[in-house]
DNA sequence: TACGCCATGTAACGGGTTACATGATTCA
DNA sequence: TGAATCATGTAACCCGTTACATGGCGTA
């Protein structure tokens, strides 16, 4: 799946490994992450498999940089894959739900203090999308025109992304407040 | 993670491998699931590391089963991980929302297609959590009150599922509404 | 002086999926 | 007659994480 990532960064320019895993990270990272690691092993195998090519660029005092690039192969790959539909549900994982779920044995105090911690993290969180996300894709669609429809749809996403947390901060407060009440104090 | 999902089912009564999966789709499926297979291989691992033990009940007409129950060691790994605090959030990966980000070039005609099959398979999965569910934490408290706060948490965490359901379902609505206007037609 | 950024990678390991293999019973 | 349920597992593979290894430049 981070093949496709890498595959769609690059049909709009050639890039590092380093600047690809930044762009995720800029972009994509709500729905879709990597190491730094995965990101250049991944591109090996895309090279291997014809989808991607490099060329390294030497730089003095700095270290030397590989771009890679989209081949008509790749193009078509990721075209492949956009048209394909998926005709399933995403599934979650979510550590935190899990460990909810067993919590009464946990008692009252480590699952409230645990809920907490995660509320500041949400609520950080949350600020990410109310920044200046939107203008960045503003500001590329000025620059390009073309971009447009592009733009439009990272939007969309990063819309998700900020019900997303929305979602996660109100259920945490209900939460905590639910356990507040109706959780008897752990004796 | 999925070692402790098991240890956490059988803290509450022995079950077998196939028992467990059941389990797991029944409860916590949308934010851990596991396949039978990968069951099978946890539960030994976990009784090669002596936190469950396992019995041979052998039937006729039907295969034997093995019944798995938890040891003390199994009770503390259990305890253990419950105490120990997440200070991350937890980091989602959905498919669909990769695609969507880079679903420009597909076409408007091809992610609308995408979307609406997304948006019935999610209007499915809502009513799965206005269904019985919340009946059935209720019986169980009723033949054993000893479970009202483990009941109380099966409550909360089903309701952040049906929470995201109505996100997910809302979102695609929204979307495919600003798509049908804003994406001109793929000439 | 020490931390963060730029920039690349390898190796060991862990977790999870897919496919394969078996076989009786019950219900439509 | 064929599909679903009960019931167990193995083997190959793939994806991803963690830890290791290197090293110069800019800035606080």
């Amino acid at each position: 799946m981070l093949k496709y990532a890498l595959l769609g960064f690059l049909s709009y320019q050639s890039l590092t490994g380093y600047e690809l895993e930044q762009h995720i990270r800029a972009s994509t990272a709500h729905f879709w992450h990597a190491r730094l690691s995965q990101v250049y092993m991944t591109l090996k195998e895309l090279e291997a498999d014809g989808l991607v090519a490099s060329v390294v660029e030497l730089q003095e005092s700095r270290p030397d940089r590989r771009v890679y690039s989209l081949t008509p192969a790749g193009q078509a790959a990721l075209h492949t894959w956009l048209a394909a539909p998926l005709t399933e549900r995403s599934l979650a994982k979510d550590p935190l739900l899990l460990k909810v779920f067993f919590s009464a044995a946990a008692g009252k105090d480590a699952l409230l203090r645990q809920l907490r911690i995660q509320l500041d993290l949400h609520r950080q969180q949350r600020t990410v999308y109310s920044g200046d996300l939107p203008g960045m894709a503003a500001e590329l669609v000025a620059s390009d025109p073309k971009l447009q429809v592009d733009a439009l749809l990272w939007d969309a996403v990063r819309d998700f992304g900020a019900r997303y947390e929305d979602l996660y901060v109100a259920w945490l407060e209900e939460t905590i407040q639910k356990l507040e009440r109706d959780f008897p104090a752990t004796s």
